[in-house]
RNA sequence: UGUCCGAUGGUGUAACGGCAGCACUGCAGAUUUUGGUUCUGUAAGUCCAGGUUCGAAUCCUGGUCGGACAACCA
């Protein structure tokens, strides 16, 4: 062995830099070497592909180092929160392949806990009750580049605050009449530590505790003590709580907690070229029905995605690949289109279908003669069954796998040349009938050449191309819906001035078109994967019948025939 | 004009003071009864200026650029 291949095959796979942390902690026995991390989703809306990146790393951690990783609800905000959303929120979780087992956790389970820190902090004098409004807070918070002013509130006795604090928990007040703050620093250069609200009154029921409480712990509040509860060690988060973190801390260090502490840890977010991954954007892409529900298979949320045909392994080894750090990203779609394809190949059966129909008679080819020709169900797997495809003298080949008058590279149907039919002949075009009107090409004539037959083909004869087709009479009808991106270009929040990302939502995102598959097409069950020769992998939709077949696009095959025609189009 | 964070090919991500590597994308070729897959090759990078050092992507200083922060959202 060479000292570089030595040297490469001791080299351990690299950290990135949560894992770093996390060795260094384990090295320090900190914790006493417990790894406990979380994922803490807010029930208010569907997950997306964004979020499973968070789902496979802290799921992903928790399993490297022996560990455990909850599934938290961080539901401290009835008012957009849903059982609807949990449900949806735990069925992802799951498909993704993830097991909290029986850790399944809310932070309203610790409503009262945290009340009863909360009077410790009063008690304290770290929290006081405060009556402004809204608007006199946020006008006496000030601006980052000025200190804000204190609340009049600030000073009152502690036994006031604690007396007031218990009042509005027995629902004396209206919303917003109060709040309980923290008394940390109304000049602190972060705005976070300007006294930040602990509890607000809001008199909604809860999707859990129902009438129970009537105020409730904002995030911040929330967040780090049921990390503390849960025992988690990790709490990993995105960038835009960085500058909460003096706050997570300083709870923490109010409640005089010392071990067992929870350290928060913040990393880039997933961005996705194409895409636009804000909960507030996807929404309103419901909402206005610009797409047709929260797993429309354009969607990029993990409903979306697995309507579309994705896998959970494919998305976790997206997960993988893409990376952990701190620096701001925008992942190039197909990188995770080719983790789909990757997975995709080595596992969908396949099968023939033609998405735009025209017929094909080989004038040579007897009239009533049906032959049953055999193709592997995946050439990739030598274990998978062969299946049976009829063959007959009229045919539907793919319209642009016939061109009248080809270029240079074009290996496909054109007058005078030959391709192979795949799994059967090998034809030869001899004419074309066109529509006298249109002047549309209605049928392609050929001839086969008998002893070309796949699998005992003795004409010696070789051809560049080979092309899938259906027998006419066998044909399935069959509804396929050809999904494109969403938005037209990379970045969608870049828009014109006055306009938003709406203004770059692609038209063209979904076909839906009759198409014409092999006769077993038809075994399919509800999301099963299939790819159709030479096109693309398709699943198949939850809403399809027996009577009604609909298959949905998951992605198209690579296509560098369509880079050549771009590039002749490019040359003139 | 504030605080915090970040900056390595087109896009991501490694290198932990010692040969800038990997993946996706692009391009070229081989194989192929899927113009797929697979394989091979190739192009492309350390934000800038100083400093420390035998040696800097890495450490220090200053700048530039980008992001986050002014909900009783999370």
């Amino acid at each position: 062995m060479s000292d570089t291949a030595k040297k490469d095959s001791l080299k351990q796979p690299s950290l990135n830099f949560i894992e770093e942390i996390i060795e260094e902690d384990l090295r320090n026995n900190k914790n006493e070497g417990r790894v406990h991390t979380r994922f803490p989703p807010e029930p208010n809306g569907y997950l997306h592909i964004g979020h499973a990146k968070s789902i496979c790393f802290n799921f992903g951690l928790a399993k490297k180092y022996s560990g455990k990783c909850n599934l938290r609800f961080d539901d401290t905000n009835p008012i957009t929160e849903s059982v609807e959303y949990v449900d949806s929120i735990k069925e992802d979780t799951r498909w993704l392949g993830y097991d909290w087992e029986e850790r399944e956790f809310y932070a309203s389970d610790y409503f009262e806990t945290l009340f009863d820190y909360a009077v410790n902090l009063i008690k304290k004098g770290k929290a006081y009750v405060c009556d402004m409004s809204t608007e006199e807070i946020a006008a006496t918070r000030g601006t980052p580049t000025r200190p804000g002013k204190e609340s009049p509130w600030r000073n009152r006795p502690l036994e006031e605050s604690l007396e007031l604090f218990y009042q509005m928990r027995d629902g004396k007040y209206p919303n917003g009449a109060k709040v309980l703050r923290a008394k940390i620093d109304m000049a602190s250069p972060n705005m976070h530590m300007r006294d930040p609200v602990m509890y607000r009154i809001i008199h909604a029921p809860h999707h859990r505790t129902q009438n129970k409480w009537c105020i409730y712990p904002t995030y911040d509040w929330a967040h780090g003590q049921s990390d503390y509860i849960e025992g988690i060690t990790h709490s990993v988060c995105t960038l835009e709580f960085e500058v909460h973190r003096p706050l997570y801390d300083w709870f923490l260090d109010a409640l005089e907690i010392k071990k067992n502490r929870p350290r928060q840890i913040e990393f880039a977010r997933l961005n996705l070229t194409y895409t636009v991954m804000s909960k507030r954007k996807l929404l309103e892409l419901v909402e206005n029905k610009t797409v047709n529900s929260w797993d429309d298979p354009r969607m990029p949320t993990i409903s979306g995605l697995r309507r579309r045909g994705y896998t959970p392994e494919s998305i976790r080894v997206f997960s993988e690949k893409v990376g952990v750090a701190k620096r701001e990203n925008i992942i190039d779609v197909a990188l995770l289109e080719h983790c789909c394809r990757q997975h995709l190949n080595k596992i969908a059966s396949r099968v023939m279908a033609v998405i735009n129909p025209v017929k094909l008679i080989i004038d040579n080819y007897p009239d009533n003669k049906t032959e049953e020709l055999t193709g592997r169900i995946n050439p990739e797997d030598p274990d998978t069954l062969m299946r049976k495809i009829p063959f007959t003298k009229t045919l539907f080949i793919e319209r642009e796998d016939f061109m009248e008058d080809p270029p240079k590279k074009f290996f496909r149907l054109a007058p005078g040349k030959e391709v192979r039919l795949k799994y059967a002949y090998i034809i030869k075009c001899e004419s074309v009938v066109k529509d006298p009107e249109t002047g549309e090409i209605t049928e392609i004539h050929c001839t086969y050449d008998a002893e070309s037959r796949s699998g005992q083909d003795i004409s010696k004869k070789k051809v560049k191309g080979t092309i899938h087709w259906v027998s006419y009479e066998h044909a399935v009808k069959i509804e396929a819906r050809l999904y494109d991106r969403l938005l037209k270009t990379e970045n969608p929040d870049v828009a014109e001035e006055g306009k938003d990302f709406k203004s770059n939502l692609n038209p063209g995102s979904l076909k839906i078109v009759e198409a014409y598959g092999e006769p077993s097409i038809r075994n399919f069950k509800k999301g099963s994967k299939v790819q159709f020769e030479r096109n693309g992998y398709y699943t198949v939709d939850p809403d399809s019948t027996e009577k009604h077949i609909i298959f949905n696009r998951t992605v198209t095959l690579r296509d560098s025939w369509a880079k050549v025609l771009k590039n002749i189009g490019k040359k003139g």
